[in-house]
DNA sequence: CCCATTCCATACGATTGCGTATGGTCGAAA
DNA sequence: TTTCGACCATACGCAATCGTATGGAATGGG
């Protein structure tokens, strides 16, 4: 059980620092104090802080798309009881990162890229499960695209507190309207 | 036409650095140069950094509000047509100024609050605009919701170039389902 | 026990940005 | 034209960070 770091341990408080204070709030030196450790060690692991910043774009990536996805699909049922569970999920995280990264990404290019990946495959996804509900693959696209853009609308209202209001509440009313067929 | 600057001026400059760079790159001695003047000026009109920070979120909120929902009423027509409209308006927008204000929002108790208040403002023209439709506060607010956010959701992922693919040209589908009756 | 490698502390120079202090300049009113 | 107030330039002190350089401490294998 050492004491010493590797790197995981500044990608994880990068991540911290990340979701409650914005991608400019990364800062090395800052970092360093909560993990009661000099710059040295930093420099030590990373070549500079935008390699770090570059990890931690890896790090959400890679979680940002199975996490959810695989939540409902071990969660299992029906298309459209997946599209409920999915509901249900978002509006229950506070989903302060994935603001963040959405903040991050208005003004990174590279932020974007890393988004623009995710989004892609979250809304590749949706698609299917309206697929497997029967609509054709038009009509599927376009209810994928509007539930997504409904929860990443969601996502950057959520107020972390008073979560009355959220999409998920008005579900009864909702989602009849998404499954209905033409 | 005095070459004298007024504080108009400086919360000019200082909207078009937000739009592109994100309040974070609102420096005062970035918007000098740009404005050919030196901090100087800055701060005879303000008092601080903050005090144009405070003034560029007024000067959105009363924009923000009114701009889009103006142009939808003047344009006219029944409750769905002022809704197919407000979307093909949000479509075409590239909106950088609003996605930067999310962005800030997420960081800043400030930006935040009058963010809420625009985005109060909004839902409630919306869900007036479904009740018109003559659906039940409920269904309307519901309805509004899902809308609001979409729109919301189609903001942060605008590419600013390929407008493909954005929810309005899935209208003919999206738009049906939004107004059938229960 | 010792040594090499890995990890970290300290000290430094450089940059960027804030806010203040002080004095200069320009224009309009007297 | 003089003067006064509005507007701006310049120079300074201070703080936060970045990245580097260099030496010290810790730790596991020999």
């Amino acid at each position: 059980m050492s004491r010493r770091l590797g790197k995981q341990e500044w990608i994880n408080a990068g991540l911290v620092a990340l979701a409650a204070h914005g991608a400019d709030a990364v800062r090395v030196e800052r970092l360093a104090e909560t993990l009661h450790v000099t710059k040295g060690s930093f420099y030590w692991h990373f070549k500079d802080r935008n390699e770090l910043l570059q990890a931690l774009l890896e790090a959400w990536q890679s979680r940002a798309t199975r996490a959810i996805i695989d939540a409902v699909e071990t969660r299992g049922g029906d298309a459209r009881a997946r599209l409920t569970t999915l509901f249900t999920i978002v509006a229950e995280s506070d989903g302060r990162l994935e603001r963040s990264m959405r903040g991050w990404a208005a003004l990174d290019e590279t932020a974007r890229s890393a988004l623009e990946a995710v989004d892609r495959r979250r809304l590749d996804y949706l698609a299917a499960l309206f697929s497997g509900m029967g609509f054709r693959p038009g009509e599927a696209l376009a209810r994928a695209r509007l539930v997504y853009h409904a929860l990443i609308g969601q996502f950057m209202m959520g107020d972390g507190v008073a979560h009355e209001g959220r999409l998920a509440e008005s579900l009864d009313i909702v989602l009849p309207m998404l499954v209905r067929k033409t």
